[in-house]
DNA sequence: TGTCCGATATCGTATATCCGATACTTGCTT
DNA sequence: AAGCAAGTATCGGATATACGATATCGGACA
């Protein structure tokens, strides 16, 4: 739906989860095994990072901790946006979902 | 993230739409435009329902209006849980986009 | 210093996603 | 009956997404 500007779940969930705290690779992913229950596998997280990084979205600092730059909270927002927009009767969507 | 369940965004709009409502591929369509703004291809769309019809989550009637099947509905209501389960501060979220 | 181990990174591959161009279908108009 | 228009469908190709296997890096510790 944004193929070009958001790298499905995975990149919005790295964006998502970057906005506050800064996090290495290794955290993200145990970030995401606790969420999702299965860890996903290195050759998945790290591209992914490195095309973040390569756009300018997030930037490493000298432990390897990401954090998201201007740029990458501009473009979370607007995937946010476009996610709202599409999804704007959003309320039910939560109550269809029991777990949550 | 769940690219086996979901044919991305597209696929998961679909289905969530069409939970209510029987809608044709150009109805679809058109309220894609709606809320986002530009219109899907017709290769884009009608390949989309083609596989979300093979894979049984919905079904034509005579009109080709589609309509979600059980499975259908079984299979919308896995993916909202886990987009929820992955986007938990999901409010936060909501609080973040403007134009919601 | 040398070794080990977890984190980081890369590579090749498989599949998913989407598009533009093109064709077909169907119903309506003339 | 002929032709048009809108909707439907397919095709080939481009790019995105993710994985498993493998390699490299860097610090802890003997």
């Amino acid at each position: 739906m944004a193929p070009e500007s958001s790298k499905g779940y995975l990149s919005l969930f790295i964006l998502w989860t970057l906005r506050k705290q800064h996090m290495t690779g290794a955290e993200i992913s145990a970030e995401i095994a606790i969420r999702k229950g299965s860890r996903p596998s290195p050759g998945t997280i790290y591209p992914a990072l490195k095309e973040l990084k390569a756009r300018g979205f997030i930037r490493p600092d000298k432990e390897k901790r990401y954090a998201l730059t201007a740029k990458g909270a501009q473009e979370l927002e607007q995937s946010l946006q476009l996610f709202c927009t599409m999804f704007s009767d959003f309320n039910e969507m939560k109550s269809c979902c029991r777990k949550c």
